[in-house]
DNA sequence: CTTTTTGCAAATCTTTTGCACTCTA
DNA sequence: TAGAGTGCAAAAGATTTGCAAAAAG
């Protein structure tokens, strides 16, 4: 299984742009709504399988709403976590040595060999306060 | 928007009952279907309902797996985090004080106010690997 | 040219809802 | 009894997929 090489077309352009100037994780139709209403045509399965194509090639975070819904954000490639307002949904990218050190311990003293871990900060961000 | 108290019914006590035997995060759809093969006669929307009732009132957890499924697995009360085998599903509850202190600290250096956090750790377990 | 991509519409799948009926307190 | 709770089937909604046409290299 090689990793494909994606090839360049208008509608991936398009769809990295838009996430170019998005501060925020988005989901397929948000995304797809934010194409159209700049007057792009793109088909709403071609931004999902775009989305996806993205996130496997770990160009763009993936994260699940509480809804299931999955959203999606061009993310900076080193590792971080998110601090998420729950009112604006302004995210800001946190790195956590500390944390890193902390979850490896962790997982060895239950006998775990670690793959990955997933931390998620949410609260109100000073402007929505 | 007093809370409800839930009556007790037959339906409810059997997903309770069946929350109590499994160790891992688990879908309404998975619980449906272990009622059924249990014999007990359960409709799948009452399994959706009652889940979800449970997890309101804290008396269950809830996390998202990578497909958007909503997933429940009976809990102890006390404010904890998990770490996953990705083999087999098992889930080992984990304290963090120090990580709690630490959420608190970056949120505060951004000028959030904390509303909650998610943490989970995924790996292999020792019987799996 | 050959292989990827698209678009669309149809198909999936999980979760939600409307409603009449059945229980619990 | 009154208000909750239930079952079913229909409705939603997000995502996926099949397929023929269009574009990339």
């Amino acid at each position: 299984m090689v990793a494909e090489q994606l090839k360049s077309t208008r509608q991936r352009k398009a769809v990295s742009n838009i996430l170019a100037t998005i501060t925020k994780f988005s989901s397929a139709q948000e995304v797809h709504k934010l194409l159209i209403s700049r007057g792009e045509k793109v088909g709403l399965a071609t931004v999902y399988r775009t989305l996806q194509a993205l996130a496997e090639t770990g160009a763009i975070d993936v994260l699940r709403n509480d809804d299931g819904e999955a959203l999606y954000r061009a993310c900076s490639t080193d590792h971080h976590h998110h601090l998420v307002c729950t009112k604006c949904n302004k995210t800001t990218e946190i790195s956590a040595p500390e944390v890193e050190i902390w979850t490896e311990k962790i997982a060895r003293e239950q006998g775990y060999l670690i793959s990955g871990h997933t931390i998620e900060v949410f609260g109100t961000c000073a402007n929505c306060r």
